[in-house]
DNA sequence: ACCCAGGCGGGCG
DNA sequence: CGCCCGCATGGG
């Protein structure tokens, strides 16, 4: 749970480090959820509309836990670099997220840090999400905003939650995906697809839809490429040597397949190093 | 006072 | 196409 969360795939998680462990709180839906690790096992609490059946199926999926880490480890561990990885990450796993919540998470990542990222997402949350209540009807929280609710806003209102010059994709995609595109009926296509109608929306590129394709399609294939990603790719594979971006996503696809994705979020974090993506 | 951050679209040759 | 540039803004 440590690496799932400081490798800062989802970025609406909420919480503190506390024993050792993590402790986080995220909304879903109409349901404030809590997360914490104790030894080997998952504990979830929820408070909010929602079901015990609703809710441990979205922990699990939320938190990967339905991978098969063994078949995986045994698909992308072609060669000593991704055994180094996956020692140093053991049981690290892609997390799935809403898809319009993985894209406006991922469009706000652009150019930006993973501090401001999570601040931005909280701003947006507050100003336009729905009340989340307990059982003496006390608002404890917000939902993440639908599109419907963020193209609303205004690009003045979207602009104060700290977004700075990504105000205009973000109202853009959200009247986008509340008029023209249902983020939720791409769900049965192909990967290829689903980048290719997710680079429709301004302000999604290359990286950012894959980033979509992975962690809000579930689709294991797709291998985001950023900055870091490209000089690690080229370090380790390319002697160093600069590789234009299509010849590495050729690359990856090519060496790891239908689990290019997994192998991305080892590469990059041992590549990286946590530091950068503490929850706070 | 700088400098940077998990890209992107637009403009140019 | 491939390459280069500017971009808002909080934190180091």
């Amino acid at each position: 749970m440590k690496h799932t969360l400081e490798s800062a795939q989802p970025l609406t998680f909420f919480g503190e480090i506390r024993d050792g462990g993590y402790s986080v709180t995220y909304p879903y839906k109409e349901a404030l959820v809590s997360v914490e690790q104790l030894g080997q096992k998952i504990h979830y609490t929820y408070l909010g509309e929602s079901s015990k059946g609703e809710i441990d199926r979205e922990v699990r999926r939320r938190f990967g836990l339905n991978d098969n880490l063994s078949m995986i480890y045994k698909a992308i561990g072609t060669d000593d670099a991704m055994e180094r990885a996956v020692r140093a990450y053991r049981g690290m796993r892609v997390t799935q997220n809403d898809p319009w919540e993985t894209l406006l998470c991922f469009m706000i990542s652009q150019f930006n840090n993973v501090k401001r990222i999570r601040m931005i997402a909280k701003n947006i949350i507050n100003r336009f999400g729905a009340p989340i209540k307990d059982d003496m009807d006390n608002v404890i929280a917000r939902s993440f905003p639908t599109s419907a609710a963020l193209a609303r806003a205004s690009r003045a209102e979207i602009l104060s939650c700290g977004t700075g010059f990504r105000d205009k994709y973000l109202k853009e995609a959200a009247e986008f995906c509340t008029h023209n595109m249902d983020l939720y009926s791409l769900r049965p296509k192909p990967y290829k697809e689903i980048k290719e109608n997710l680079m429709e929306i301004s302000g999604v590129g290359d990286k950012v839809a894959d980033c979509i394709a992975l962690m809000g399609y579930g689709k294991t294939e797709a291998c985001p490429i950023d900055v870091w990603m490209k000089r690690i790719l080229e370090h380790v594979y390319f002697k160093g040597r600069k590789q234009r971006i299509g010849k590495l996503h050729e690359f990856v696809e090519d060496r790891w397949g239908a689990y290019a994705g997994y192998a991305q979020q080892y590469l990059f974090w041992n590549g990286r190093g946590s530091s950068t993506g503490k929850v706070k």
